[in-house]
DNA sequence: GAAAAGTATCTCACTGCTAAGAGATTGGCT
DNA sequence: AGCCAATCTCTTAGCAGTGAGATACTTTTC
């Protein structure tokens, strides 16, 4: 079988046959199924009243444990984003009530941001819906594959650099 | 060795136990994935003054062969954006002289869009670096590990409908 | 051959991000 | 103690995309 990538390289091979193409296979799919995954995970949330963005800040935040909460900074990160783009998804999920934002007393610069029980209770709701999201986007592979998957995808975020904080 | 989204993997375990939390070791490495590749091929782009979105455009004319000319509508699925997005970037692209646009002489709702010799000769200057970079990001994979995550993100690929055109 | 359905392109208001930098605070160094 | 570099958050301008829909043309159907 052929996907649209394929094609892709058989057009490169007949116009420009002296270049190596070969990691278009891997770079050009990964980005047409990131933003097939990007849209059908925006449906979901929209299903909730979310973006892929707010639904990002309220996980990071729950997965974090007690007492649900994180600096602005510790976000950027996690989402790999700007602080400029962290200020904003604050500034609206704030505006929601989901979260609050209260300066820290040990430290002038920081703030922590801390998830309400309306923001953890709505993403309790969407995390289930979620999970079945992916899981049906990758229902094309078995377990087995999936695990090779995710193991060679870590292997090149660890040669990037992407470690754990 | 663990990278990023092993520890959310962790805290999901964590806080949630009940939940199957496995789809996200696939598709976090490959938002994170997707969002190093993208600042990466940026800044190759950019060293040449172009953006992700106007290689695109020059790219999928370029390999499409003589006569190096295709309409909105092909350049609207072949880069997944809307209508809206296409007539953006070729209203810059015009701008910039990098390509034309005609109208159809057969069919008064069509435009048809060219590369011009500048937009062809820019394109073939910036494709083998952009390859390079390409080629870097993957450096920490062998050929073989190369092929089979290409295999497998075809597979995902075509169970979602990705086909050729 | 007229009406209806479909297709192609463009327009526009809105959204969310980046880049650059300002303002405030902290901690290490001398 | 005092200074300087580093850190954290927020601000602002500008850019590129979406979503909804307008417009123009073509094809199908009766």
């Amino acid at each position: 079988m052929t996907d649209h990538v394929d094609l892709v390289l058989e057009q490169w091979g007949a116009e420009r046959p002296d270049l190596d193409v070969s990691p278009m296979a891997v770079i050009g799919r990964l980005k047409r199924l990131s933003r097939l995954i990007d849209a059908e995970t925006r449906r979901t949330f929209g299903a909730h009243g979310l973006d892929p963005a707010s639904f990002d800040v309220l996980a990071t935040l729950r997965r974090s444990g007690p007492p649900y909460r994180l600096t602005p900074a510790a976000l950027m990160r996690a989402a790999m984003v700007t602080s400029g783009a962290i200020t904003q998804r604050l500034d609206r999920l704030e505006a929601r009530g989901l979260v609050t934002r209260t300066p820290s007393e040990s430290d002038g610069r920081v703030v922590h941001v801390a998830l309400t029980d309306e923001g953890g209770a709505l993403l309790d709701r969407v995390l289930p819906d979620h999970l079945a999201t992916e899981s049906r986007l990758l229902a094309a592979l078995g377990k087995t594959d999936q695990d090779a998957l995710a193991d060679t995808l870590r292997n090149v975020l660890e040669s990037l650099g992407d470690t754990r904080e």
